[in-house]
RNA sequence: GGCCCCAUCGUCUAGCGGUCUAGGACGUCGCCCUUUCACGGCGAAAACACGGGUUCGAUUCCCGUUGGGGUCACCA
């Protein structure tokens, strides 16, 4: 039944609920859990756990998958679904009642709160007293759950690669339900069992786990399975030290990818946060792989910081193919300006990147930075723009467009030339032309470089715009 | 509340007894570059939570306090 695992071998996984998309915090524990995996050439099994039926929907499987593959975290071998295991958890757990280690309960679940409530009248700490723990129920009409037979004396340690030595009384523990009374199994089972089947030899997720390990690990030598290494990460805070959750915005991976940052970025704001690798910032995801280790994982929880992952994503836009990224833009232009680009548009906002892209941290900002690229004329323009046209404006812009249309060659160093020029023989300072000419140009205040822009939108197209706003214009 | 974990600039972190008048990055604020906005360059302000120990010497080790977090289901 168990997993063929070589000596020595890394195995490592993801265990998710499907119960809604990726969230981040995920996403880092399985970057994580991928990075060490592929550190030791060893493998990253995911898994579905799916045990609840009626919150996990397909849906959110394939959320989950399109955020990992997004993020370029590759499993290997098909994904396991924890729901077609359960005969299997249920065998496991009949085996661990057969070697005493687990007991029928007959208890209701009135018993059950009458006994919680008591202990919190009294101010002390809660525990299910199970009155057939000792007396070892025979199996019978009424319902009954199987409960792990945990141990009372002595304590439980765990050696913990990122938590250290953790110490926990074992009269701390209860006895965990491991078969619902409809004979389904419980996380509890179903994650040792799987982790066990699977060949896991390093269970990496995040720290809310902690205190369960110690439940589970009972299972685990109850049935004398070997006991994996345990990594407890950190979970990923809130801007205010809370576990971050809906209430902070976006949490899940793929809303980072319509709000317009890069895979690569994320995945290098989420390795940094919790790990660090002297001073690098900037890790490709071969150095990642090289350097990272479970040591070098901070105990504490860090914040999520929207401004350092936008100053990634900005690098690595900047970083970025232009003709990959506007692919990506292309889309986001198109609903801005309510058509699709065709081809030679997508072709001129190539051309346009290398001006476009270091002024963006977020494709979505580079969108919006592209669109006077592609609007027609009249133009709409900004109140900005619109200050920067008033006054003396379509004068100058008169004097540019005449000495614009004169010239033989539509280049870059040609247009600065007789704008220059224009500004020169007019007294007036470079910026009293470029600025309305920029307004003209792209009905904003700001863009890229304005002879970029004259080269970018042409001749006939820049003249047109020009003379829209200046002195005589038609 | 019980149990467990955590604690270096606002944030992410480096530091693993002396190298610390504590380094880097983001953010912030100046200056430079410049037709705008970015990019880039230079510079500044900004932290070892507190109290006890241990030690010749603590940011680094131990204890406590305070603060923060996680977890306490027939949910995962």
């Amino acid at each position: 039944m168990s997993a063929t695992v070589q000596p020595g071998e890394v195995v490592t996984r993801f265990a998710p609920s499907p119960t809604g998309f990726l969230h981040i915090g995920g996403a880092r524990t399985a970057l994580f859990a991928w990075l060490y995996a592929r550190h030791h050439e060893g493998r990253f099994l995911l898994r579905i756990e799916d045990t609840d039926k009626a919150r996990s929907t397909q849906a959110a499987i394939e959320a989950i998958l399109e955020g990992m593959r997004w993020l370029g975290l590759d499993w290997d071998g098909p994904e396991h679904y924890q729901s077609r295991s359960a005969a299997r958890h249920a065998e496991v757990a009949n085996a661990l009642l057969a070697r005493g280690h687990a007991y029928r309960c007959y208890m209701t679940a009135e018993e059950l709160s009458a006994q919680r409530e008591r202990a919190q009248a009294e101010k002390r700490p809660y525990r299910v007293e199970s009155p057939w723990r000792e007396v070892g129920g025979e199996a019978g009409d009424s319902p009954f759950v199987l409960r792990l037979k945990a141990p009372r004396e002595g304590e439980t340690v765990i050696e913990d690669r990122v938590q250290g030595r953790v110490v926990v009384r074992n009269a701390e523990l209860d006895d965990m339900v491991l078969l619902r009374s409809d004979g389904s199994p419980t996380y509890m089972l179903a994650v040792v069992v799987d982790d066990h089947d699977m060949g896991v030899t390093h269970v990496i997720r995040g720290d809310d786990h902690l205190n369960n390990a110690f439940r589970q690990l009972g299972i685990i030598r109850g049935m004398g399975w070997p006991e994996p290494v345990y990594a407890h990460v950190p979970l990923i805070h809130g801007p205010d030290g809370a576990k971050m959750s809906k209430r902070h915005g976006a949490t899940g991976v793929m809303d980072y990818d319509s709000l317009g940052f890069l895979p690569e970025a994320l995945s290098n704001y989420l390795l940094r946060l919790g790990w660090g690798h002297g001073d690098d910032e900037i890790i490709s995801r071969d150095d990642a792989v090289r350097w990272f280790d479970l040591d070098q994982v901070g105990k504490s929880p860090s914040r999520f910081d929207t401004k350092k992952l936008e100053n990634l994503n900005g690098h690595y836009i900047r970083e970025a193919d232009d003709g990959r990224l506007a692919r990506l833009v292309a889309p986001r232009i198109g609903t801005l300006i309510g058509r699709d680009l065709g081809t030679e548009e997508v072709e001129l906002l190539v051309r346009a990147m290398p001006e476009l892209k270091p002024r963006a941290k977020t494709l979505e900002e580079l969108a919006e930075n592209s669109i006077f690229l592609f609007q027609t004329r009249p133009l709409d323009f900004d109140e900005k723009a619109a200050m920067l046209l008033a006054g003396d404006a379509p004068r100058l812009l008169g004097l540019a467009w005449a000495s614009l249309k004169a010239l033989d060659e539509w280049t870059a160093v040609a247009t600065e030339a007789a704008v220059r020029g224009t500004a020169e023989s007019a007294g007036a300072k470079l910026g009293q032309v470029a600025q309305p000419l920029r307004a003209a140009l792209t009905g904003r205040a700001t863009s890229p470089g304005i002879f970029d822009v004259l080269v970018l939108l042409g001749r006939e197209e820049s003249l047109a715009r020009i003379a829209d706003r200046m002195d005589g214009a038609e």
